[in-house]
DNA sequence: TGACATCTTAAACATTTGTTTAAAATGGTT
DNA sequence: AACCATTTTAAACAAATGTTTAAGATGTCA
């Protein structure tokens, strides 16, 4: 009778169905977005009854929540580590190595799985049309990237002022993120000529890339 | 009895109720995504009968695919002429005049209309979950658009390669696509402090960091 | 006016959607 | 074995979807 997705059990053996309903629902999130699963496919995938994802999750929108909970938590856990990493380490760190460092965390768990699978997909399809509570996302996640990355910045350009620093934030976020959407999207149209590069290419270039426009602002300082 | 929606016809008072459907549904559309968007709404929206769309378009999904069809000859004409005034004007034209002219000329079409009702939304979704026909996106726009971009690019800095030029083209555009993107979702998210820039500043910052990352290529030019 | 093509309309169609329900199954403890 | 909480299941529910249908309205030309 009691309802388990008040508070989700973490020892019985009802956590194999959770997992996997989790698993099951995050691909198919990705894949198709969140109004164009229907929890029978999500409960076919998991190999089990569509009924279980009310019991166990108390509807699809908590499932989708769930599943955003963790990644929030993944992914900014690993970006500030890698800041960290890169901050902390032997020497002055060079604004490449930050850059490069960076984008590698940002992209990893974001490439991961399948070509359409991947957590990219998740992404931007929350940034389209958001299905989490207001704010989520950039309260648990993008905001406090953003701002251990400004700081981080500040520190190894000098010349750099608080507001600059957060477009320049931006403008990297938006090759990141686009060259991956752009790349897959150039995949799937069946123009394979267009765009041969791989992803360690890809960030390279936009390390070289973000560097000089960087440095493109220690002269006139201006807004 | 013969359905209209083979030959669109162009001068009988028909034309009216299409104009509106037209109009209509690439509001829906860009606000709610093609799935999410029910012809009973557009049919609202256009103030008339659902079966119209049927007898006009012969169906939803062509309706949407006369939307792009305008939509991307209108941007391949605007983006193709603002690079042909660059590179035709008097004197050797600038890098910054090149980038700063087709920023505008991509950005602009994009960000008429209210906040969440302009194409960029439109175009975001198409390139997340796509309903038109394979290749038609990068056909009839995109690689025309890169092609000509890519020659003014290499004619104005002599030092990019083939290779190169279409990878910095991608950063580009990403810096582009998420600045706007991004400003809407973070608008749209209840944080007011975070990111107060207006596009024209945006245009800017993308111009002078995009002009740096560029010629940071004219170093070392090894891929 | 009468005939015709064009357009508009409300209703019906078959599917699919998320969720609820109550019964059946399961597995451990007394 | 008997009892119990926990989990699984099939069926039913109301609501919404794109499309089709056939009847009605409208306007134009003879």
């Amino acid at each position: 009778m009691a309802a388990p997705h008040q508070d989700i059990r973490t020892d019985s053996n009802g956590r194999g169905v959770q997992d996997r309903l989790i698993e099951a629902a995050e691909g198919l999130f990705s894949r198709r977005g969140f109004n164009e699963t229907s929890v029978r496919d999500i409960a076919a995938a998991a190999d089990c009854n569509v009924a279980s994802i009310n019991y166990y999750f108390g509807g699809k929108e908590n499932l989708y929540l769930e599943i955003w909970r963790r990644r929030l938590a993944q992914m900014k856990d690993s970006r500030l580590a890698s800041i960290e990493k890169v901050m902390s380490g032997p020497g002055r760190p060079q604004l490449e190595d930050l850059l490069r460092s960076h984008a590698i965390s940002f992209l990893e768990p974001l490439i991961q799985g399948d070509r359409q699978c991947g957590l990219i997909n998740l992404m931007a399809r929350e940034m389209i049309d958001p299905h989490l509570p207001r704010g989520m996302f950039l309260d648990e996640m993008a905001i406090p990237v953003m701002s251990a990355l400004s700081t981080a910045l500040m520190a190894i350009c000098p010349w750099l002022d608080e507001t600059n620093v957060q477009v320049l934030i931006l403008l990297l976020v938006g090759q990141l993120v686009h060259t991956v959407c752009a790349k897959e999207m150039f995949e799937n149209s069946g123009h394979p000529g267009v765009l041969h590069a791989d992803v360690e290419e890809l960030v390279e270039h936009v390390v070289r890339f973000s560097a000089g426009g960087i440095r493109a602002y220690a002269g006139a300082n201006g807004a």
